[in-house]
DNA sequence: AAACCTTTTGAGGAGGTTGTGAAGTTTTGA
DNA sequence: TCAAAACTTCACAACCTCCTCAAAAGGTTT
């Protein structure tokens, strides 16, 4: 039988430590991270059920660690701080976290949200690769084929992208879209949405005067299909 | 517009009155129980998005409130506790409660627990789809699809057809059409609303001239079907 | 049935939106 | 540090949406 495997993140030893005698005794398989970067990494390469993640992070703040592993990991990330500010709180958990706990934390709680917390893992099943047609997006290894051939995208390029995927047949609106790629600050900047939308049709679109993928909603925004 | 509903089962009254003011000013729409046995009894009327039920209930304990709304109801139920011992959370959570707040609770706090367990619902949940016939509107994704094919409708066509859809079998006055949809300003120029009920027949009729979806009611208004 | 009112329909133009190439500016990576 | 790449800004043509007007068709009332 595969045991429930669960990444920890964080840079603690003896928190570590501590965690894993317990989590190894209710039958958990653990991987074990230092740094935020290694544990994107780890969590791309074993897909855990679910992640412990550590918001005090030496490399990386643990915020930034929780919303890359968001754009495409969809199972359990429970937080673990010794914070316990509410602004901090708040943040994480729209941030797509589970749940979060305050260290010092009590065993049998932790326990039970990570039981809750997999029981509701359950229905989402996840999608890392998703295939349009003659597109198909790497959400974990972030490339993007067309026809089989890797195309290059930049940075925006890229988030733009995804962000349309992800919202496949639903309209998107500029100011959304602005906001989700560029920012808050930018919500106005329709022009730099023409302009990416233009450069990434002319890699994404068999014919770019003819999109089939990136479909203009006038007076409105974009709408992927 | 359809607003997220929440059930709220406390029998304290100022806890009732300090979170219904919160959560009105956050748009949710609150449902009001004293008791767990009305509790049940609205969770099954009025198919909540998410219940806040509080532990400490007079009648019947929380806990078995908690275990019989299980049986049958599969949305979030956060659990609102002046109890803060390790069992009890415990219990709760596996009892398939989807989250545990302590009483005092900090209120930016538990709005985002809020929206957490919530946005976890609507991975199941299924989408606002209205149907009729060979039209199909999803207003999420905000397109109009007949016989499966995808229309394309200007905004003002498709606000007038949101409309319709929504206030399906009445008359509508002209001046009520084009107050929601022009605005206030608008409501003595018939013509336009003449004008764009022409072109929406001809993208959503079968032979727009005998529409069967947008009636004329003449010298009053229109009625969809 | 005639006169009057309401609705449908089509054409055309004003004004706003979108796409695109190219010129600046900043960032990135060797 | 420098060159290349990426991003921002601008200008303008092409396009789309909405409104206007007018004529024709349809309904209602006397």
């Amino acid at each position: 039988m595969n045991k429930t495997e669960i990444l920890l993140i964080d840079d603690e030893p003896q928190i570590r430590k501590l965690l894993i005698i317990n989590l190894e005794s209710n039958d958990y398989k653990i991987i074990e991270a230092e740094t935020g970067q290694q544990g994107i990494l780890l969590a791309a390469n074993f897909n855990p059920d679910l992640i412990l993640l550590d918001i005090g992070l030496p490399d990386k703040s643990g915020h930034e660690v929780l919303k890359d592993l968001r754009t495409w990991f969809h199972k359990a990330i429970i937080i673990l701080s010794v914070q316990n500010s509410e602004e901090d709180i708040v943040k994480a958990l729209d941030s797509g976290a589970s749940d979060y706990v305050t260290k010092p934390f009590r065993t049998a709680e932790l326990l039970a949200r990570i039981r809750a917390a997999i029981r509701r893992n359950m229905i989402v099943e996840d999608k890392n690769l998703l295939i349009f047609e003659d597109l198909e997006i790497d959400l974990i290894a972030k490339t993007v084929k067309k026809n089989q051939e890797i195309l290059k995208l930049t940075v925006i390029e890229y988030k733009l992208l995804v962000l349309f995927v992800q919202n496949e047949g639903r309209v998107l609106t500029h100011q959304f879209i602005l906001k989700e790629v560029w920012g808050v600050a930018y919500q106005t900047e329709v022009q730099y949405l023409r302009v990416f939308v233009g450069t990434l049709r002319k890699k994404i679109e068999e014919n770019p005067n003819m999109p089939k993928h990136i479909i203009t909603e006038n007076g409105v925004g974009y709408r992927f299909h």
